[in-house]
DNA sequence: TTGCGTGCAAAGGTTTTGCATGGCA
DNA sequence: TGCCATGCAAAACCTTTGCACGCAA
């Protein structure tokens, strides 16, 4: 591990802690200020940079930009599946034992290796298709 | 189909020529420029963003930035699946049989509508997939 | 003490926006 | 004729870089 410092700590607690979400750069900075830790921007971009390279985190590039997720070191061989909600903009993570067998499907039928901790399905979540079917419904 | 103007037929023509690509905006900008239509960067981004929403292109947003690729997936009610390779960076078209059912789970069981159009598996292709097993095998 | 990390401010690049003009239906 | 598309330039953003200083090893 290369140097230790209270910055490059701040930032990495804060992202294990909130380890279900994906954090903006500048969602991060506001977290860290408002637990006492102000970080520079600089400073933010260049720790999440190693962070990645040394496969503590992991950055996300959407349409709306970058976005940094905790990486449980576990070999996550767990399924980690994202799902980004088009409506609220909501990034839900899931468990679900159905994801792997596709996965498997895929790579022998159709020689496809997924990378499920990249892949973020888009959809719309209960609440948004709920308020969209209303909204359907209600007028025009 | 709204207008269709020289400047969209240039853009769209253009990325169908160099459908084997992924075109950021500015190489965009110069091809339309070397092939004698030049077209404003304000006006390349709406009309892109447009091309999109239509289904004509594909947007990909890499560690490099953004890049556009043409569509050959037509129009289509079909169900358009989306592979990223995130080797080569090119985009595959699937149709199987096996996506369907994991959407209606995780429609019926997770209340997630999934936007079949707007997702984007991301992994290795087979030949960058044979590629990196082989530089694993090679070196060090 | 040494060298990397930090913060600030400036630079760089990309994407968006405002507004007057131009062209298609 | 009425709208929408266009082009330019400015603005807004995000990310990187240069440099002097500070702090961990």
């Amino acid at each position: 591990m290369p140097y230790t410092t209270k910055q490059r700590q701040a930032i990495l607690t804060c992202l294990a802690q909130r380890r279900a979400e994906l954090l903006s750069v500048s969602e991060l900075a506001s977290a860290l200020r408002d637990i006492g830790s102000p970080v520079g921007l600089a400073t933010i971009y260049r720790q999440l940079e190693k962070l990645e390279e040394t496969g503590h985190i992991h950055k996300v590039n959407t349409e709306e930009g970058a976005f940094y997720q905790y990486c449980d070191h576990g070999e996550s061989d767990r399924d980690c599946f994202l799902l980004k909600c088009e409506g609220c903009g909501r990034i839900l993570h899931l468990d679900c034992s159905h994801l792997k067998p596709l996965y498997e499907h895929l790579e022998q039928e159709h020689h496809f290796v997924i990378d499920s901790r990249a892949t973020m399905f888009s959809g719309l979540c209960d609440v948004c298709a709920a308020q969209r079917k209303e909204e359907t419904h209600g007028s025009k």
